[in-house]
DNA sequence: TGTGATGTAAACGTCGTACTTAATCTGGGA
DNA sequence: TCCCAGATTAAGTACGACGTTTACATCACA
């Protein structure tokens, strides 16, 4: 499912990377490059390269004659999608769960506000078709089919802002709805209200009306929380 | 100001993603890593773990044969804070300021409304003690100390969200306010309703006024909009 | 006995070379 | 003209050597 790239490298670093993440480190202990080459049985510079990486993400800290130390949580870079996927498949998903949803509350509805004042025709377009597809799918069981139509609305959206940040975050969103969808106990099918709402949405964007737009946008993730809060313990 | 790592990794690194995030390779140009170890005469290893950690932020994909390829913009990790770093020292900054001010504009009200509700008393001293320092300082043309206080403050209500991807913006946002101070033709002081602003959210703060605390950090928001709307282009 | 200077070794940092793999180009044949 | 096989090229991988830093222990001195 995650290893995407081929390549040793890949390997190594999604097996350390997940191990970090999941905990199996904890916060100060060393790793030695040796050590690693050998457990996988590769070349101390794949090791290296990996190490690299991980330390770009602020997962970990390597310095002379001590190792590769593991640094603590608040400094790691969360918003990598990788470390994202990895915490997601990881233990504490419930709570990384709960971060991720109450940042999409904080930065959607305002994307869906400027999406209604900058949303192109073609955009508009596509938002409506993937809110008739959510309603198409949204009942019998069809929660991979509704997943792809929900993960494109909401990408859409974060698109036509206009602002290259929110657009960005489309990825993250794409991964919360992955692992709700995934990971989580969900209702057999999605909570009819939503998809209302999403229809809404659309019409909104496709109208210019920014603060409705918003305002629907905002219930949404009101709505996600709550389903958190009853389905997350 | 920038190279704050040691070692011909750091320089090597700093260097090119400077120069790509500048727009110097266009988008689907090609850099080989042999070119690259003779311009700055280090070893091909060290531009090896270079390109990997600017593979791992989406700048480039390196791909047999062909070479190291510049990607295209949309597909760069814009939350890491070196990239943030890099594209506000080079030649988007106005750009990147406005969209890394929208996504303020629309994370630090629901942080400050959280904050309300979940700080701790240290917290609330630490927001009082910042916000008074902001009043210190913002006549006589004392900007360099009162961006310390500006960055601790908003970095104090991110971090008292409780939420985790909010306290990580807390970089994100010491960038932009360094950013806005340092490269910006700005007043020769700091705009007086917003220094109260931030001394009135302190207070929602400690009373635990979350609807208040979101309202006024949105108008705190709205006003750096305006002013950039002022000073840039 | 306590404290500071000194030495040592352990780990990462850098380098050069050699070999492997795969994408692209080229040219010959059907 | 089209297609396939081999040559070419640049990155991927591996290995071994040496350099550099620095935590830690040891020892000398007060």
């Amino acid at each position: 499912m995650t290893t995407e790239g081929r390549g040793l490298h890949t390997r190594v670093l999604d097996t350390l990377g997940l191990a970090i993440t999941a905990g199996e480190y904890p916060q100060g202990s060393v790793v030695r490059t040796d050590e690693v080459a050998q457990r996988f049985d590769v070349s101390r510079t794949v090791v290296r390269e990996v190490v690299r990486v991980l330390e770009s993400m602020h997962l970990v800290e390597s310095r002379r004659r001590v190792g590769v130390t593991v640094r603590p949580t608040e400094e790691w870079n969360v918003y990598d999608p990788r470390v994202i996927r990895w915490r997601l498949a990881g233990s504490d998903r419930p709570r990384q769960l709960r971060s991720l949803t109450v940042l999409r509350s904080a930065v959607e509805p305002v994307a869906a506000g400027l999406a209604a004042r900058h949303a192109t025709p073609e955009q508009c377009a596509a938002l409506t078709e993937q809110a008739l597809g959510m309603v198409a799918t949204s009942r019998g069981r069809r929660l991979e089919e509704y997943l792809v139509h929900d993960i494109a609305f909401h990408r859409v959206v974060l698109n036509a802002s206009g602002n290259e940040m929110f657009a960005r975050l489309g990825d993250v969103v794409a991964e919360v709805l992955t692992g709700r969808t995934h990971h989580q106990v969900m209702f057999d099918d999605p909570d009819p209200a939503a998809v209302t709402l999403h229809v809404q949405v659309a019409e909104a964007v496709r109208e210019g009306d920014a603060d409705r737009a918003e305002e629907l946008t905002r219930e949404i993730a009101v709505g996600a929380l709550e389903e958190l809060d009853v389905l997350a313990p």
